[in-house]
DNA sequence: CCAATAGTGTCTATCAGACATTATCTA
DNA sequence: TAGATAATGTCTGATAGACACTATTGG
């Protein structure tokens, strides 16, 4: 038989089913506070508990995975986040209550103001703050992959500038300085800090200063791909 | 309707089918030259061409994804590699010609001589040199999954030893750090390759020593969980 | 002895940490 | 002017690069 033939007969549904889905863990940063966006689930399996962003693939629709993510995302938020990247893939016969479930997981990052206008008002996505995730059911293996995504971005904070993008478009230095200091879990030497980003060049002055009580603050902007930079050196843990 | 009822009814096959397998990127090191393990494969699609391990889920045999990836090795090589690490999970509608297709692909480390005594001499299965890769042909989108894992394999090599597992049990600092040179692309110092490596105390020095030609080598074996260690400062790319 | 390979001594350069100092705003 | 916050000056310490040197084997 030819290749050609092979395909005419070929039936996917002949295989074993396994589920696929995927989820988005969607941090951003807001009032001195790391969140990350739950979505209260209206269908069983764990309905009510509340989970991560995500579904299943629509093949009619979506070309990629990162178009399924995409897709879910816009859903519940009305934008598509500037930085999204794959963070792990599980897959096994116990995750999910409906049989063999691969779930591939991403990570991405959002400004604060510019997701959902109204996402506090509607019932079944919002924003948990860190602190808060403990008290809450938490649906599949979800709670996990937070953990997990928490602690890759940990990791990005110490030898990159990535978390700037759970900023507004223009920030500052030390708004920049807080998020790190919060993932890494420490405070940082603001003159550290400064050095190795005055002089990576990663950043666009904008010329704008923030003014709100002591000296004001310069406004930056990420330059084009500074989320793929990586420092030699990385800070303290 | 309760979830034991919703379960119960439930019919895997209703959704639209996406393909899920899985594929291996195995490398070794011999002769100073980094090789992959390709697969020719025996069915369509793609029947002919050079492959990763890899294939199907079968939910009868694997508990979890990492399962079906060391089944499909042990079938190719004999042995469970003592490195495996999650790559990356593609999936599109392209990829496959037989549909909607996801593959999460791993990256796995394993010492030559370990694995598979007789595998030149089995058909369907053999070591290939990166050089020659360029000259074979390659099913699916695997060429892009071999660059990736071995890009990543590059960056690890800059601020881990997890190549190490791509040597015997016992081996030289000379050899590990071979290794590391043909991963990173250039000469690396001796003095300081050395100093990392004594100074974060990640081997074992088991006393013995390689003869052949020179100074005596001496051997050293990996230190528990010393794949998992990261140096705070980078080598030079 | 020489050739070959392993391993060390030591200087320099780079860059993060520490912390004191200066700058620029509002009240 | 005082208080607050942003930004800089400058010293120290850790560690990678460079490269010359010494050590230990076989022939």
């Amino acid at each position: 038989m030819n290749e050609k033939a092979f395909l005419a007969a070929y039936d996917p549904k002949a295989f074993p089913a396994v589920l696929v889905t995927v989820d988005a863990v969607l941090f951003t940063f807001h009032q001195e506070q790391l969140l990350v966006l739950l979505v209260k689930r209206s269908n069983h399996p764990d309905m009510g508990k509340w989970g991560l962003p995500g579904g299943f693939i629509d093949p009619a629709r979506d070309k990629t995975l990162e178009d399924t993510v995409n897709r879910k995302l816009l859903e519940k938020t009305g934008v598509t986040p500037p930085y999204l990247e794959q963070l792990h893939t599980i897959g096994n016969d116990s995750r999910d209550k409906r049989g063999w479930s691969v779930t591939a997981s991403y990570t991405a990052l959002i400004a604060h103001q510019k997701c959902a206008p109204g996402i506090d008002s509607v019932s079944d996505a919002r924003w948990v703050g860190f602190d808060e995730l403990d008290t809450i059911d938490i649906a599949f293996d979800h709670r996990s992959v937070i953990s997990l995504a928490r602690e890759r971005l940990k990791q990005k904070a110490l030898y990159s500038i990535v978390p700037a993008y759970a900023l507004p478009e223009k920030f500052t230095l030390p708004e920049l300085q807080r998020i790190h200091e919060i993932l890494i879990g420490k405070p940082l030497q603001k003159k550290s800090f400064r050095r190795r980003i005055d002089q990576s060049d990663l950043l666009i002055d904008t010329g704008l200063k923030r003014y709100e009580g002591g000296r004001p603050a310069a406004l930056y902007k990420m330059r084009a791909r500074s989320g793929r930079f990586t420092f030699v050196r990385n800070l303290e843990e």
